[in-house]
DNA sequence: AAATTATTGTTATATTATAACATTGCATTT
DNA sequence: AAATGCAATGTTATAATATAACAATAATTT
């Protein structure tokens, strides 16, 4: 199971990351001639910036304070329609935003785990999910050709917290059934 | 692997399909002591009308139609709000749109097969994915809560379709390797 | 440099969803 | 049955997300 989930996770140099998915973003657009230009650039950092998915309307604002100019909707949809053409970006559509790819041009899961409380979401590619899907799809006769597959919860840090914040039933055993 | 793809796919008695989920629903409603109202049932009956998901806005139209009388957003995405709360439809966030589910009440996979030529979207109820999903959180530390599967590519017919309008290679097997 | 193509700018509008408040209808109590 | 309270619906306006259509500019090829 390849997974980002505990860069995501825990305290770690962002800026690598960033320069990271900048480096495969400039790799890959030359690999299939494909111009990264300014805007496009931009984009796909501000979908860096952390590790929570951002909405085409955030990217304007964000991008609009970042260039000192207003920017109109069809700009940064059009920037992320060719960061979703190459792979570099994935749209979670559950919550109508974006979030950067952590293994652009690898075959992967599209698995997100979305946390319900900070908005964090960590992309996990799971080999053999994959393989269990095609399996059922098989089975089915469903002729699979793409996935969104979106879990939602609490990530390790907010899980962390929620356990903190109400210690349940740590004195009385008791009663520490649920229905 | 519980599924309704079968039915979904294959030429069925369809009114009884409609039938069968209004009862569970009204049995749902009674037990959870819900009301299943005239626009609430109208919504669920014309989410059963057929195995393809509808849009919200559909939904207006077509109540509309039904009722003789102009229905306006928010009726709809309060009938929609109900009956989602009840688990009687789910919402397919890849399309926006909302289809009758055929095993409310049951824990199941909220994994969807959608065919990407006619539309119809078969829900499937998988043991195994949850489980291996629920390893997967586990193993992330993610508090997993809920979750959405949807899968895209040819239903069983489509495929068929697909395969029979490009018989391909079927006379020189020797260029029939892809790249 | 001219021509071609890709990219961006601009304006308008489509599509999906919700907020806020008024009205109606059902259910319970008296 | 009248009064009350609450659930459901009606109504108007608007928020949030996304795209169409065409003009202008920039990059690339010839």
């Amino acid at each position: 199971m390849l997974t980002n989930s505990r860069l995501v996770h825990q305290p770690h140099d962002h800026g690598r990351c960033i320069n990271a998915a900048l480096s495969r973003a400039e790799e890959l657009c030359t690999a299939s001639k494909a111009r990264l230009t300014p805007t496009r650039k931009s984009v796909l950092q501000l979908l860096w910036q952390s590790h929570q998915p951002l909405g085409a309307y955030q990217l304007q604002d964000q991008l609009s304070v970042l260039t000192g100019k207003s920017i109109a909707p069809p700009t940064i949809y059009r920037a992320i329609e060719f960061l979703l053409g190459l792979g570099l970006i994935h749209r979670i559509a559950s919550l109508n935003a974006y979030i950067g790819c952590p293994f652009p041009g690898s075959d992967h899961s599209n698995l997100f785990m979305i946390c319900n409380q900070c908005c964090s979401a960590a992309e996990v590619a799971h080999n053999s999910l994959n393989e269990l899907l095609q399996k059922a799809s098989d089975k089915a006769n469903f002729t699979l050709q793409s996935q969104a597959l979106e879990l939602f919860g609490l990530c390790p840090n907010c899980s962390l917290s929620a356990a903190q914040n109400r210690p349940l039933n740590t004195e009385s055993p008791e009663n520490s059934h649920h229905d």
